[in-house]
Order: structure tokens, then C-alpha cells, then sequence
DNA sequence: TATGAAAACTAGCGGCGCTAGAAAAGGCGG
DNA sequence: CCGCCTTTTCTAGCGCCGCTAGTTTTCATA
């Protein structure tokens, strides 16, 4: 490959990103229903056509901000379980560090960046979740919940999901205005607690 | 009033609800993306201005459908509860029939009903939750999943809060195709007995 | 410097939510 | 029974949307 195409393969990756940086501020700053392609087009400074030279459609850049986030969710959660008092191999039925500062981790994220996770988990999406062609990155967040449970407890992918679903619970009833936001910490202790305290052992019910 | 005003305000009346339930019916065949004006007033067989003789705009529409489905998920819930084997101030510590059956309840309305639970609970949407101006059948719904908990129990709001926030986590989350549809079963009964096994004796933590 | 492929643009299609102004309907006094 | 006049309903159109066909521009190469 000539430098010249190196060159210009290399401005287009550039613009590639530029795209979906822009796509996602300009929903970070004024919602998802604000994003068009001609606000957006105009905001990375190309005409409209040009986006579809990149993604096959207004989804398709919806979509790559979203992997983009659950690649940086997944840091965050892994930052946060590391750097938990305690190891994930707790004491069984004793609530756990890492547990709690990765949920934290989580709901922090969504409260801080609410137009990026709408992107990840409210949106209709055809990102797949939970399959083969599911994005490493999604994968590698989920993997944190799991790693926050004993690696001998059978039912730990069903305690990961169910504290997954619980938190995304209280973060889109709060992020949309149907729960009231100041209550989230309580929320929050309360999930961990109930889900970490009793029955974390082999068999429950 | 004359009969004659009496009869028109009777056919107004019922063609406010003929557009309100056609709205619901064409979502939950095809989607709320497929719910336009145009549409919408050609299944109603009306003209699209008269659509806005009757409400402010296609979102006055989406809030009636909204506050319409509260309703039925109230009455289904207390048939629910009041239906569950045991009385819902069942001792404390062990997990509450009333609460099962809720809660079950509320699953199964949000698989059924997905486009209406959507309107409720997914989209955007002005309603007023945990407000002065919450709608009277939103407010009994949640007081459904209140009545579950003991009456002495001086965080029954918080459980109630949490309940339903972890239910419609999982509802959301399958709905949109985020998390395998098959699940739902277990994670129910993870979820209420989590949440009513320990610690809902007066001192938790 | 002329050429031809690649890149970017202008312009436009059908559909959206919504509304102004014309047309039709229908109860009322003569 | 008729002509009036309010109320109701419709036609037509505005600005915006996602998306694309076809033209113009750019620019490395011969």
C-alpha cells in the first residue's frame, strides 16, 4: 500500500471517530432526539452523504457510540472492583466490597453520562447481547458483576444478570423521571445488600 | 344543556377513546415507531387535524395510552395480590405469597403488553411518578407492591421502590432484547426471594 | 499538463408533526 | 321550508426528518 493511501486511510479512521465523538456530545448535550444527520453532519463540518460513507445509516452510528460506552463501562467496573477493600473470593453470605463498588461504579456512570447509557440500554438496538457476536467489550463489563461472586457458586451468571437488571432498573426509572433521583445510594445499599446477604450460598430455596 | 350538545359531547367522548385505543392497537401490532399522525387518523378514519381537537399533540396521545395501561396494571396487580394464598401481613422473615403473585402479575402484563408497557415505563414521558400530580391508577399500582410488605415495616416504601425497579429491569431489558427472553421465571423468583428473604425484620444493615 | 478514478457535494424524494385557511355540515330564527 | 351562521371537518402546505441519485470537484498519476 502506497503512503498516500496509508495516509488517507488514515484521515478517514480519524473522521470515523470524529463522527461518533460528535454524534455522542451533541446527544450529551441536548438528547438522542436532537441527534440528525444534518445537525450532525454539520457539526463535523462534511454534508450529510458523507456519513453514509462511514455507517450504513443513522443506527449504525447510534450503535458504535453505544460499543464505544460499554467498552468504557467495562474499565470503569473493572477499576472500581480492583480497587475494592477486599477480594472477590469473600467469605460466603458476607456482603462483599467489590460488589458494592462495582454496582456504585455502574450507577455512577449512568447518572453521569445518561445519553451514553440510553445509547447502551434503552434505545432500540440490534446489538446482540448474550450470543456469539455479542461485542467483546459488552462481554468484558458483564464479566465484572460475575467476578463478584464466588467462582463456586453455580447460579453466579443468574446473580450477575439479576444485579445487572436491578441496577439498570433504578437507572432508567430514575434517569427518565419516574422514580425520584435522590433516593439512588439508599436504592443501592438496599440491592446489595438483599442480593449479597442471605442465600449466596450453594442451595438456596 | 340541550340534547343536542349532550349527544355531540357523547360522540366527542367516544371518539376520544376510538383514537386513544387505536394508538395502542397499531403499536402493539407494529411498534410505536410505526404510530404517525397520518396513520394513526386513517385507521380512525378521521383527518389529522382532528386528531389535535382532541389532544395537544402526538405526545398528549402516547400519555393517554400511558395513563390508560396504568390503570389495567393496578387492577391487575390487586387481583393478584388478593387471589395470593396468604394474607399480605404474612410473618416477617419468610417470603410473602402476595408478594409472588404481584409480582408475577407485573411480568406477565409487561410480556403481553410490551408496546403499552413501553408508553408506561420506556419512553419518554411528562407524567408525574412518586408526585402530587401522579395519576390516581399510577399511585394505586404502586401501593399494590407496598401492600406486600408489613405495615411496621418503616422501609416498606423503599422495598416497594426497589421491587418494582428490579422488575422492570428485567422487563426492559428482555423486552428490547438485551437479555435472553427464557429467564424471566428464575429471575422472579431470585428476585422475591432476595428481596423478602432476610432482613426485612425492622434493623437491616 | 492532461486524464481519470476517487471523493464530496447539491438537490431532491417521500414521510414526519403540526397548522392556517377553505369547505362542509347542521341547528336556528324567520 | 329556507337562508343564515356557528361549529366541525378537511385540504394543502410549512419546515424538518433519513436517505440517495447524479453531478461536480479534487488530486495522484501518465
Amino acid at each position: 500500500m502506497s503512503a498516500i493511501a496509508r495516509r488517507r486511510e488514515r484521515e478517514r479512521a480519524q473522521r470515523h471517530q470524529l463522527i461518533i465523538t460528535a454524534a455522542r456530545e451533541l446527544a450529551e448535550a441536548e438528547g438522542w432526539e436532537a441527534v440528525t444527520t444534518r445537525r450532525l453532519a454539520e457539526h463535523v463540518e462534511y454534508s450529510q452523504p458523507v456519513l453514509y460513507s462511514h455507517f450504513n445509516g443513522k443506527d449504525a452510528i447510534l450503535r458504535a457510540v453505544a460499543i464505544e460506552g460499554f467498552g468504557e463501562l467495562a474499565a470503569r467496573l473493572r477499576r472500581a472492583r480492583l480497587a475494592a477493600p477486599e477480594p472477590s473470593e469473600a467469605p460466603s453470605g458476607a456482603p462483599s466490597g467489590a460488589l458494592h463498588a462495582v454496582c456504585r461504579a455502574y450507577l455512577d456512570f449512568a447518572t453521569e453520562r445518561p445519553a451514553l447509557y440510553q445509547a447502551m440500554f434503552v434505545l432500540p438496538t440490534d446489538v446482540k447481547f448474550a450470543h456469539a457476536e455479542t461485542p467483546p467489550p459488552l462481554r468484558a463489563a458483564f464479566d465484572e458483576f460475575v467476578s463478584c461472586f464466588r467462582s463456586d457458586n453455580p447460579r453466579r451468571e443468574l446473580f450477575a444478570e439479576v444485579t445487572w437488571s436491578a441496577l439498570h432498573g433504578i437507572a432508567a426509572l430514575a434517569d427518565s423521571g419516574r422514580i425520584p433521583p435522590n433516593g439512588q445510594t439508599e436504592r443501592l445499599d438496599f440491592i446489595v445488600t438483599q442480593i449479597a446477604g442471605t442465600s449466596s450460598g450453594p442451595a438456596t430455596r
